[in-house]
DNA sequence: CTACTTGAAAGTCAAAGATAGTCAAAGTCA
DNA sequence: TGACTTTGACTATCTTTGACTTTCAAGTAG
C-alpha cells in the first residue's frame, strides 16, 4: 500500500463518526515519516469538495488544517452536480461525483457502480478522443436524470 | 504452450475461489520473464466482459491491476447474454433485450430503465455513425456484467 | 498604540520516481 | 496468407520529495 493511501485511511479514521478532524500538518507528517507537503497532496487528491469534504486551514503559529465531511441536502447536491458536469467530463471526475452521491445517500452503491460502468475509459477506446468527454457527459447526465427522477 | 496461455492460466489460478486478484503488472511480468505489455495483451484478449471479467487498474506509485470474475452462479447466463449481443447493437434491440431480462426477473425495472437511458439514440448524436452500434454494444455489455455481478 | 521583527506554521510548484497503457512493427503458426 | 502473439519505444497518470513562498501570531521598539 502506498503512502498516500495510508495517510488517507488514517485521516478517514480520524474523521470517524464526528465527521471532522483538526490536524497540525508538520506533526502528522513527522508521525508518519513523510514530508509535510505529502499531506497537501493527499488532501488535494482525495479530500476535495467533489469527494465530499471541506478543508480549511491557517498558517503561522498555532496553524492547523481542519477537514470536515460535508453533508449536503438533496437539492444542493443536485444543483452542484448539474452545474459541475458541463459539456464534457472525464472518468475521474465521474467517479468522484458518484462516490460523493453514494456517501451522501442519494445513490446506492449498486446504482453508482452501474452508472460508472458506462463511463469507464476503456469503453470509449474507439471513440475519437475529442468526442469522449462530451459523450460521457451526455450519458452521465442522462443516467443521473433517470435515477434521480 | 505459448506465453499468453501460461499467463492466462496463472491468472485464472490466482483468481481461485475468491474470483478476484490484484497484481502489479511489472512484478508479474518479471516473474514470468516477459515484457509488461504482454500482460495487457492477455487481459485484452482473454479477460474481457465477453469472457465474464471486469478489469480495473491504477497507474503511478502503488499502482495495480485488479481482475474480478463475475459471480459463478450467473456466469453461464451472463456469458450467453453478453455474447449474444455481438459487436454492435441498435436501440431497438437493446430495448427488446432489456424487456426480456425484466420479464424473466433477471433485472429490475429500475435497473433496466437506468441501463436503457445510456443506450438511447439521441445520446450518440455526435458519434460517427459507423461507431454508434459498437459503442452502444460495449456499454451495454459492461453494464449488464456489473448489474448481474 | 503602532510599526516592525521574528519564528512558526501551512502553501505552491516543479522535478524525479513509479506504475500502467497504447500502438505498431516484427514474429509465429496453422 | 491471416490471425494471433511478442516486443519495446513512447505516453499518460499518480506519487514522493524538497526548495522556496506566503501567512499568521506574538513579541519588541518607538
Amino acid at each position: 500500500m502506498n503512502l498516500s493511501k495510508e495517510i488517507a485511511d488514517l485521516l478517514l479514521q480520524m474523521l470517524g463518526e464526528n465527521g471532522t478532524v483538526e490536524i497540525r500538518r508538520n506533526d502528522l507528517a513527522e508521525q508518519l515519516g513523510c514530508v509535510p507537503s505529502q499531506i497537501n497532496y493527499v488532501l488535494s487528491s482525495r479530500f476535495t469538495p467533489e469527494h465530499g469534504y471541506i478543508v480549511e486551514s491557517r498558517r503561522g503559529g498555532g496553524g492547523y488544517i481542519k477537514i470536515t465531511r460535508a453533508s449536503y441536502n438533496y437539492e444542493t447536491l443536485k444543483m452542484h452536480l448539474v452545474n459541475s458536469i458541463g459539456d464534457e467530463i472525464d472518468e475521474k471526475t465521474c467517479r468522484a461525483n458518484l462516490e460523493n452521491l453514494c456517501s451522501s445517500g442519494v445513490l446506492t452503491q449498486k446504482d453508482a457502480r452501474l452508472i460508472f460502468s458506462a463511463l469507464r475509459d476503456h469503453v470509449y477506446r474507439d471513440v475519437p478522443k475529442e468526442l469522449r468527454g462530451k459523450l460521457r457527459a451526455a450519458i452521465f447526465k442522462q443516467m443521473l436524470l433517470v435515477t434521480m427522477q
